[in-house]
DNA sequence: TTAACTGTAGCCTTTTAGTTGACAATCGTC
DNA sequence: GACGATTGTCAACTAAAAGGCTACAGTTAA
């Protein structure tokens, strides 16, 4: 495996905005601002053009009560997956130590 | 739990530095030369003052033969635990929409 | 001695997160 | 209809970080 070249993984703003906000019923403005974070920014992040920093996490998962770990884990996917197509050319030249 | 602030989490270049180049008796000038990207980023990945970025993971995931996972894991590690530490005070700030 | 490798230090460019300010469009309420 | 809050989106700005490059002093191996 790690073939896996599937679709793109889901950004975790789509998360916030489909599930959180509404469970919530807080505007967008309001959630910014319990986050300490201006409302653009949080914006940005649930259009998924900006990706959600570590220190975005931790903001996330104190406020949403569920810790970083799941937001930084679909970050990361997400990133991820986006590397690697843009790599692809380039990873082929590099040489294999694997073991096996 | 989560109240995790033990110590640092090891970063990935002291493994890379400790136990992958030893094994497979490689310079850091060759190292890098194979990874496609010049020795003293490699250095500063060895020395711990950069981050393994998702595409130098790839990087070393497909150089190691181990994939991309690793490498991130131990970068996010590291990087949640600076983090979190500067925003400490920042944090306690936030209001916790926690269900339980 | 010469060649290669190493640790560091700069400088430069590009990218990106986050801010503030601004504007038009929308919606609910009085 | 008017008012206020919210929203989507833009531009300008700052700050940080990755990665490349050059350069230089120190070390090690042939």
């Amino acid at each position: 495996m790690t073939t896996a070249t599937e679709r793109q993984p889901t950004h975790p703003g789509e998360i916030l905005k489909e599930d959180v906000l509404p469970a919530l019923n807080l505007s967008i403005a309001e959630a910014a601002r319990q986050l300490g974070i201006s409302r653009q920014a949080l914006h940005k992040i649930l259009a998924g053009t900006v990706a959600v920093t570590p220190e975005m996490a931790l903001r996330l998962g104190r406020w949403c009560g569920n810790g970083p770990g799941l937001w930084l884990r679909m970050q990361q996917a997400h990133d991820l997956w986006a590397a690697e197509r843009k790599m692809r050319v380039e990873l082929g030249a590099i040489p294999s130590h694997a073991v096996g």
